[in-house]
DNA sequence: GGCGTGACTTATA
DNA sequence: ATATAAGCCACGC
């Protein structure tokens, strides 16, 4: 039982539908601020994708990395409109609009 | 424990 | 805006 994947998993799937959260904001909650490519690692790793939508984490600038896994940023693009979350022509997430609280739940 | 790598972040040029 | 550098932590060898 290793704490930090956990947490970092037990984060992620708070998240509520139709909001994202940032690798650092994820990391800041599941405890330190410095877990940013940590958080990306475990998401990477995913063993739960069902219960782990790694496709509402997005950068610092609302938006994910090409090494996306479910085939690009254009999945991704999909599975946020899905969520009900609208893009802005610069092909990010309106984080002034979507980013999570982290106190919701 | 060291070294390289990585779905990150911040700072500097 | 892009490039480079450094920092952070975890995994595999």
């Amino acid at each position: 039982m290793e704490n930090s994947y956990q947490k970092i998993y037990g984060v992620v799937r708070r998240i509520p539908r139709g909001l994202v959260a940032t690798y650092g904001q994820v990391a800041a909650l599941a405890g330190n601020p410095r877990w940013s490519r940590v958080v990306g690692y475990a998401l990477h790793v995913n063993p739960d994708p069902e219960g782990i939508p790694c496709y509402r984490v997005v950068d610092r600038e609302g938006r994910t990395s090409k090494a996306f896994a479910f085939g690009g940023s254009d999945m991704q693009r999909a599975m946020l409109e899905a969520d009900g979350i609208v893009f802005t022509l610069d092909g990010r997430v309106d984080l002034t609009r979507y980013q999570w609280d982290g106190i919701s739940i």
